[in-house]
DNA sequence: CGCGAGGGAATGAACTTTCATTCGGTTTCT
DNA sequence: AGAAACCGAATGAAAGTTCATTCCCTCGCG
């Protein structure tokens, strides 16, 4: 996969491909996000093997056959909803991302744009989370996956050589702010804190002290 | 269901089976033993819901209908198999802690047998991440999950009193170590760096410096 | 010392439920 | 009126669980 140097506007065409499933000329696309929407909430909660199918329709308030009119399988369901919020997620921290800021500023607004997205949108991140590397996601979801590392690592390469973050390996960075980003989203998502603007700071400077030279 | 006077039971045994010869003839914990190891990997790899029960059997070696003489359901199983895993990665971070050791020192040993528990058991260690926060586990899970953190809260609050670590609340700096932590062993059991000393070592003085005064 | 009865552990085919998917009838839209 | 969309009962496969039977070990009696 050379994904590494695809730009985001590439990486937005891809997302939009995404939708193959486009059978006839009067497709009804409140039904189907109805479908995603009541399937993201199912999955998120119970998990793929856990959520069947009958259930997924009656939550969209949809005939269960209507849903393999929309999709040729559950797989396909669970597929295209990770490739859907995973390139949300992407978008939501890509799109007009503040590239020529100062380093600190750009880990702000990474930071902030993670969160951002965990707040608006909790069940599609704890969907995301559960369904990380699961066996049934087809090559593009992990393709979108892998690609979701990009622009981190490319930040982080470019940090090191400039010695703003530390001399160690780019992977082991993301890795540990990654970590960080979800153990703090997940333990808000607890209710053992509240994420307001000044815990989501005081996470930023530890995260941030984390990283730095 | 009526499972916890059973499971009180079951799980006492367990603990006894560990080092004693004198059980009666009746009682085979070998094979309890090899349901759970076939369990766990199972499970670990494909879910609960992603995992039949004949196929744990079968990898057990193990009829069928053996199981519900040891288990009352797939539940109990996946709940027993959870408190089993949790407690030996809660025994081999605590046994013989040194808590009068620098603070420092005690983060060195904190944060290296948590990682020898992750190298030791990979796929315990896959397993208690991938069951966190399920809906299927029962209340001695969760409160065993819940007394995980009671150690950490108690050093983080230590050391804040004593000015040793930022001015945060303990809960967000265990949400960055324990994140972290997770986030570096999952990077590393993809491949994607190896975990020798060096990296341990780098990783670890990297969170020490998130969470330092 | 052998042998057969007794009893509990183990089994796996069978049972019941539940699942993903299909399909023919019905509704809706043009 | 025709065609496409929609529904949900029907379907067959596969799931979790059960239970009648088998197996194996122990013990008592000859």
């Amino acid at each position: 996969m050379t994904l590494a140097k695809a730009t985001l506007k590439e990486r937005t065409f891809i997302l939009m491909a995404a939708r193959t499933h486009t059978a006839s000329l009067s497709e009804r696309p409140d039904k189907r996000e109805a479908i995603l929407a009541a399937a993201l909430e199912l999955f998120a909660e119970r998990g793929f093997h856990g959520t069947a199918v009958p259930l997924v329709a009656e939550k969209a308030g949809v005939g269960a056959g209507t849903i393999y009119r929309y999709f040729e399988s559950k797989e396909a369901l669970v597929n295209a909803l990770y490739q859907q919020w995973k390139g949300v997620m992407l978008q939501s921290i890509l799109l007009d991302f503040p590239h020529e800021a100062p380093i600190r500023g750009q880990f702000h607004a990474f930071w902030r744009r993670m969160f951002g997205f965990a707040q608006e949108h909790p069940q599609a991140f704890a969907f995301l989370q559960l369904h990380h590397h699961a066996p049934y996601l087809d090559a593009r979801s992990i393709a979108l996956e892998e690609a979701s590392h990009q622009p981190a690592r490319a930040l982080f390469e470019e940090t090191r050589k400039q010695q703003i973050t530390k001399d160690v390996p780019p992977d082991i960075l993301i890795a540990i702010v990654f970590g960080a980003f979800i153990g703090v989203a997940r333990a808000a998502q607890e209710h053992r804190f509240a994420l307001d603007e000044a815990t989501l700071d005081q996470a930023e400077a530890c995260v941030w002290e984390a990283i730095r030279r």
